[in-house]
DNA sequence: ATGAATGAAAG
DNA sequence: CTTTCATTCAT
């Protein structure tokens, strides 16, 4: 399938040739389209915009949603007032935004886990820093991403202009010294003292080896002084199997120094004891939502148990980093949003004819979700959270939340800090707005029967062979098909196609993308746990026939 | 296309 | 100087 470049989606933007995608793009409202699978995989929203703290990546300045430091305090302090390590720039110069990596690095050193004792140097707390890092399970992981994310999407809110030219700088330095310029860009390669010679490789090795050990004790659980005795015990040769011995923490076994590959997550998480930053404690079991029923600050219950806070699947697809899934497609078209405000005053009785509203002759092959007014679309005062493109994330909200329930539905990594779940099952949705690869642990009910929410295996399942090959989870744009980038392995490069009815035995489990610029539509068979989605006009059909009183 | 370079934090 | 990651530059 030829690539579908950006041009051929937004022909309005041939003049940005900056190469980015448009901050805005196509404000077209009238176009249709049915559904994406595969768009964004965090959602976050807040009833109250006015609750958002400006710059949150600004995590020296900032807390805002994301708890990145101690201070409370959420002042917009401006960019250029912030001295990056006695760095000396413009009065106007923008930042980048940070990475997780940054970010992480950033909260551990603030976090002050390694005494000044251990090690002071910034460029070895890098080293330390960077192989704890990798050690982190991919839920850890996954909170600084979507920091990151976070972090991006403000930055891009708060600079709509900006862009990241790197060299711009070294041009300037380039103007006042003779040194190194574009023409010749490399990365300084440690010139000074006699790298090659083997006394002082054996030094790094040394030193290197040291660096290994503190992240170890890390990720051990070892801080403060109980990491500085247990690395001076190490440094005096004293083997670290004789202090387990001693039979303290039962620990599972010697850590990897040489910093092979550790590959298999699970393994690794449920004994070790990776120190707590604020905003990792409570995070839900995303792959596991029967366990993770916390969300609480009463800091009890949750990971108490025996069971492994891991079950993630070792499974390439799982492996995509948020950063990565938040891309968005070059083929997708442009995303539109709808508003809290909307979708709260649209929901509860809104039936699907209201949702959809021109489904009626067949088969039309896209769909419009009429119920949002189009002018509410990317507002940014009233969305929150955006992917790394600085989209806002589209919401759909259940039924029979208030405006002031914590958007826990649409909240899996907890960005908005709610301060209890919402509810219990039976303050449910009447859909179960499963999002992959979590699944809200909801059942849902039409009418008087109720369906098992979706089992996280149907959800992330490769694609069945039963579905016609890469025909559907489309993407549809005024009458025509895309492919689209799809985190989940095997699920991309689809073709439209569409459903005419159920096959024999497919229960139609019906729940909502809520990654979707639109509500996407699947159905789930219990028997051979495939899931399947099509068209919404065609399922639209096929529901509005089946369950009359099918709710928003 | 793809690898190299840059820079985000920190002192 | 040093880390990882995202983004752009250069070939």
């Amino acid at each position: 399938m030829p690539a579908i470049r950006a041009h051929d989606i937004y022909p309005n933007d041939v003049e940005d040739d900056d190469g980015m995608p448009p901050l805005v793009d196509n404000p077209n409202t009238s176009m249709s389209y049915t559904f994406f699978t595969d768009m964004t995989p965090i959602t976050a929203f807040s009833a109250d915009p006015t609750a958002l703290c400006e710059n949150a990546w600004d995590h020296s300045t900032s807390t805002s949603l994301v708890e990145f430091t101690d201070s409370p305090d959420c002042p917009t302090t401006q960019i250029a007032d912030r001295v990056s390590h006695g760095k000396k720039r413009d009065a106007s110069y923008i930042p980048r935004p940070p990475n997780a990596f940054i970010l992480f690095r950033s909260s551990f050193i603030r976090s002050q886990q390694v005494p000044e004792k251990v090690e002071g140097n910034h460029s070895t707390l890098s080293k330390i820093i960077g192989k704890y890092w990798k050690t982190l399970p991919r839920e850890e992981r996954e909170v600084w991403e979507a920091k990151a994310l976070v972090a991006q999407a403000e930055h891009r809110k708060r600079y709509p202009d900006w862009r990241f030219r790197p060299g711009a700088n070294a041009l300037a330095k380039l103007k006042v010294k003779d040194g190194p310029g574009i023409a010749n860009r490399k990365r300084s390669t440690s010139t000074k003292k006699g790298r090659g010679n083997a006394e002082s490789k054996k030094k790094n090795k040394s030193k290197d080896e040291r660096c290994s050990m503190i992240a170890d004790l890390l990720v051990e659980g070892k801080t403060g002084a109980e990491l500085e005795s247990a690395l001076r015990n190490w440094e005096n040769g004293i083997s670290k199997e004789v202090e387990v011995g001693k039979g303290a923490v039962g620990l599972q076994g010697e850590p990897n120094h040489e910093g092979g590959d550790q590959g298999n997550w699970s393994e690794a998480f449920p004994t070790t004891n990776h120190f707590q930053m604020e905003s990792v404690q409570f995070l839900p079991d995303l792959y596991d939502p029967g366990l993770g029923t916390q969300v609480n600050t009463d800091g009890l219950d949750h990971l108490a148990t025996s069971q492994p806070r891991c079950k993630t699947p070792h499974d390439d697809r799982f492996k995509v980093p948020l950063t990565a899934m938040f891309r968005r497609s070059l083929s997708a078209p442009a995303r539109r949003f709808a508003s809290p405000a909307d979708v709260l005053g649209h929901s509860g009785n809104s039936s699907l004819t209201d949702v959809f509203s021109d489904t009626a002759s067949s088969p039309p092959s896209v769909c419009t979700p009429s119920v949002f007014p189009s002018e509410q679309y990317e507002d940014p005062s009233v969305a929150v959270y955006g992917d790394s493109m600085g989209h806002l994330s589209p919401l759909v909200l259940p039924s029979g939340l208030g405006d002031d329930s914590p958007a826990r539905w649409n909240d899996p990594y907890n960005l908005l800090g709610a301060q209890s779940p919402v509810g219990s099952l039976s303050d449910c949705p009447a859909l179960s707005y499963g999002h992959s690869p979590s699944v809200s642990p909801v059942d849902v009910s039409f009418g008087n029967y109720t369906f098992p929410s979706p089992t996280l295996a149907a959800l992330t399942a490769t694609k069945p062979e039963n579905i016609s090959a890469g025909l559907d989870y489309p993407i549809s744009y005024d009458n025509q098909c895309y492919s689209s980038y799809s985190a989940l392995k095997g699920w991309s490069d689809g073709q439209c196609a569409s459903f005419d009815t159920s096959p024999e035995g497919f229960v139609p489990q019906v729940f909502v993308n809520q990654y979707a610029s639109a509500p996407a539509i699947y159905e789930w068979s219990p028997l051979d746990d495939t899931i399947r989605a099509g068209h919404a006009p065609q399922l639209h059909n096929t529901f509005e026939s089946n369950y009359n009183d099918f709710r928003f």
